[in-house]
DNA sequence: CTAAGTGTACTATTTTAAATAATACAAAGA
DNA sequence: TCTTTGTATTATTTAAAATAGTACACTTAG
């Protein structure tokens, strides 16, 4: 499935959004698949089911995943991409804040765009 | 100088670390320059010294700026780049994070290297 | 030499978000 | 009917961040 580091900063229930969006561009789940249940995830991977139903309810918020009670929850069939001028505000702060970095550490901007390159096709390759 | 949130997730002393790097970057400060000084960054922002005290240690740990007791911090006049490993993963960890955010908006890849070809411009053109 | 300004150190407290814990309920399906 | 589903609720614990206040050693300007 995906790694969860319960020592990053950066919250749990996060991660497991990040995994599952990740999960879904590489293919590895597709629209309609149905999603491990909230407690059985937890099981799996020794969470708390109240962390990762709030993650699954983030993820029904973003119309990634879609839940029917008594039934489960599952990958959205159809995504309905929206460039919000608010998130791309946010998305070009993510990259500067990368960018930055990747400076500090001596990388350019060709670096840089191999980086993305390789990333991209980690996802776009993932297929099945 | 350079923007705080304070409501934002992101922690205060964490957006001055960003804001100081950002602004040697572009040019806005320069190596050698004199920072001011905990408790006058602090005042000019309404933060806690404390607060400006710890970015001001991180950003020393990191090299970015030297400081001298009873003198004053100061932009480091040299910073050696290093690519450390583990901060390579790191950094291609944000870089995914914003590409997996990009494809749910709709973004492709071209329009990602425009975005950041936009940031690098944003950086460099700022010299001064 | 003195006074003011520097970074730093220290302890304590408050604030906030995240995570855990333990139940309970309504809906769906076997 | 019984189990599984997502959801809701309340309480508690944990951890990090931020604030507050004080003190110390050093540097420099006067």
């Amino acid at each position: 499935m995906f790694i969860i580091d319960p020592r990053s900063s950066t919250p749990i229930y996060q991660q497991i959004i990040e995994g599952v969006k990740e999960n879904i561009l590489k293919g590895l789940i597709e629209p309609g698949d149905k999603m491990p249940s909230v407690r059985e995830l937890a099981k799996m991977m020794t969470l708390n089911p109240n962390t990762v139903a709030k993650a699954y309810q983030e993820l029904e918020r973003q119309k990634v995943i879609e839940t029917f009670r008594g039934r489960g929850t599952f990958v959205s069939m159809e995504y309905e991409a929206k460039k919000d001028g608010e998130k791309m505000t946010e998305l070009k702060d993510i990259f500067k804040k990368a960018i930055v970095e990747a400076y500090y550490m001596g990388i350019d901007k060709k670096e840089i765009m191999i980086m993305i390159d390789e990333i991209i096709k980690e996802l776009e390759g993932g297929s099945k």
